[in-house]
RNA sequence: CGGGACGUAGCGCAGCUUGGUAGCGCACCUCGCUUGGGACGAGGGGGUCGCAGGUUCAAAUCCUGUCGUCCCGACCA
């Protein structure tokens, strides 16, 4: 490829509305052209980053026996309705109708599609276990589409689902596709974890995610692992021992009583008034779970994971009460108290939810629902309610590991890909069944799998990057290198630059030849920019014979002759490509 | 959906307070000069100032409405 021809316009500046690495980098290179919020062209030089990641994932899933198909992207509401997400999905779900009134949606992910496809063709235990994917599209609506690529609203993904006759052929299966996933990733050029999480909006039992740990503002994930044994989950998934269990504090309240607590509105407040720690408080929450109102109890010092609770109580959406739902919630419960002193007494008929933490707790502080006034050497029995116990708390950093009991790190992770055991969750309410050898039918049990491709590449610019640009890893490069002739116009300079560039063409090399009549600085920094792993600088020193070798990751430079040069190139290259 | 901000050339911005012929840098075109880390000089092209009303002799500027975009909170590959 000739620069000189290629469509890409790289910018001085960042764009103005890019707020994380990998959203700056590929705007200002060129890479990605806004449309809309969350909606990307794709340039040139993305395009053919996308097919390598793309190209990557086909390869390790086809090895892994998976097989690849295409589903459409518009889909009827029908099959939503059978497998009851049509309601469920919400806003996300991008509805449309057709030019009949008919309802639509644009695809965000295509359990009913392939589910419908397969309880057509797959009926007999004998056609099992099979596993089908595609690399497409996708659309959410998203709220706040941000970060660029890492949240657009159409992205690309590969969706995988696999058919099992049985658990242990799902588990076979699940463990497949992790070291698939692991493979692909560590050809991406990408250090991934594979952590433990929350099934969501998706379903089913148990699921991992494969994180990109960054320290970067683009991983929007919190990961909690051990380093001591290979625990790991998602914070909306993690659990750990208390360091701390230290909760019967006599020395502080030795009597059970009311008393005036004034303008003590949060925790710290409270703390400071009553001159006491915050462990020895118990805190009431009041939650919103599909439009009614959960009351949330956790040891003060501790808070409250949403998914977490949202699971003890079923709920499909859940956030926090707002000051007038409390109110509301005060007044039909016959009390006037104000945020910060809300309690659980009284508050029956209503869903509460303690936390583990509560269990051990003794002589504590809690509000009893009178404005200025707490309750303080209370105990459960003294609240009069029934209470369901969950661990809904969010894990900080110094808990102890549920496996090992050593302490929890915490770190930023971008989440790539996931894989989750599905069971018989679409399969059953879709009716999709085969039959075994005695003639008897059964729901399929299934596993889906997905990778975030265009995430992925925007992941590995968060992963691989300096102050002047991107640093691709080799296999998913737009190109594996570039010749700068410094001067265009020295003819013994561009002839040189010329050859190594056919050589290298007839090589295999996907390689760039800076043709531009423009000054080496400018070269240069576009180069860093766009990323291109290796850089040939044919400079002043031609007239000696060498040329300028330059590693874009580790800044390594040497001066060989140019086809010295030619050899070690191709011989890296190759080198990274295996 | 709530809270904040912003819409002026492909990109980044000034001008608006106090109305009076639309500007700057980058990018683009021509010529010259230059050629190892985003040179320089001269000339040039490109904008219904988001849109619609209103006030006024006169609106980018003031008023009203509307659309769009970005940032902070609840989602997920």
């Amino acid at each position: 490829m000739k620069m000189s021809k290629m469509f890409v316009q790289t910018l001085r500046e960042y764009p103005s509305d890019a707020e994380v690495i990998s959203h700056k980098m590929l705007g200002r290179a060129g890479y990605i052209k806004k449309l809309a919020p969350g909606i990307y062209t794709f340039m040139p030089l993305m395009w053919r980053v996308l097919k390598k990641i793309e190209n990557i994932v086909r390869e390790e899933m086809d090895r892994a026996g998976a097989q690849e198909l295409l589903m459409p992207f518009v889909q009827p509401k029908e099959l939503w309705e059978e497998s009851g997400r049509w309601e469920v999905y919400g806003k996300e779900l991008m509805r449309l109708k057709d030019r009949h009134d008919r309802d639509m949606c644009l695809g965000p992910t295509h359990e009913e599609i392939i589910t419908s496809v397969a309880r057509d063709s797959l009926k007999s235990y004998k056609q099992l276990p099979v596993n089908l994917y595609q690399i497409q599209s996708k659309f959410r609506d998203e709220i706040r589409p941000r970060y660029g690529l890492l949240r657009g609203r159409e992205f690309i993904m590969k969706d995988a689902y696999s058919f099992d006759i049985d658990e242990a052929g799902l588990d076979k299966e699940y463990k497949n596709m992790a070291q698939a996933y692991k493979r692909i990733f560590d050809r991406c050029g990408l250090e991934t974890k594979m952590v433990q999480s929350d099934s969501g909006a998706i379903g089913g039992s148990v699921s991992h995610e494969f994180m990109v740990i960054t320290d970067t503002d683009a991983g929007e994930n919190d990961v909690f692992y051990c380093n001591s044994c290979d625990y790991s989950a998602n914070s909306n998934h993690a659990v750990s021992k208390l360091a701390d269990r230290e909760v019967d504090r006599k020395e502080f309240f030795n009597e059970t009583k009311i008393v005036d607590t004034p303008n003590t509105h949060s925790i710290e407040e409270l703390c400071e008034f009553l001159k006491i720690p915050s462990t020895l408080i118990l805190k009431s929450l009041v939650y919103i779970a599909d439009k009614k109102p959960v009351i949330a109890l956790i040891r003060a010092d501790k808070a409250v994971e949403e998914t977490k609770l949202m699971n003890a109580v079923s709920g499909v959406d859940i956030r926090i009460a707002s000051s007038a739902e409390i109110a509301e919630l005060m007044s039909e419960k016959g009390f006037d108290a104000v945020p910060g002193f809300i309690g659980p007494k009284g508050m029956n008929g209503i869903k509460i939810i303690a936390d583990e933490t509560v269990r051990d707790m003794k002589n504590f502080v809690v509000g009893i629902n009178q404005t200025d006034k707490h309750l303080v050497g209370a105990n459960l029995s003294d609240l009069g309610i029934e209470l369901n116990y969950a661990d809904i708390r969010l894990v900080q950093q110094g808990e102890l590991c549920p496996q090992c009991g050593k302490p929890l790190y915490v770190t930023k992770g971008i989440e790539v890909g996931n894989i989750f055991k599905l069971g018989t969750k679409y399969s059953k309410p879709m009716n999709a069944v085969y039959t075994d050898i005695e003639g008897k039918t059964h729901p399929y049990i299934m596993g889906c799998y997905g990778i975030g491709i265009s995430r992925t590449a925007a992941a590995a610019v968060e992963a691989h990057y300096d102050e002047y640009g991107i640093k691709w890893p080799v296999s998913i490069a737009p190109y594996h290198a570039v010749i700068v002739p410094v001067n265009i116009n020295d003819e013994l300079q561009m002839h040189t630059a010329q050859k190594i560039y056919e050589d290298l063409l007839n090589a295999g090399i996907e390689v760039v030849l800076d043709d531009r009549d423009e000054r080496a600085g400018v070269k240069f920094k576009d180069a860093d920019l766009i990323g291109f792993p290796y850089r040939v600088t044919v400079g002043k020193t031609i007239t000696e014979g060498l040329v300028e070798y330059k590693v874009r990751e580790t800044g390594e430079q040497e001066k060989y002759t140019p086809e010295q040069a030619v050899k070690i190139l191709i011989q890296n290259i190759k080198n990274n490509l295996k």
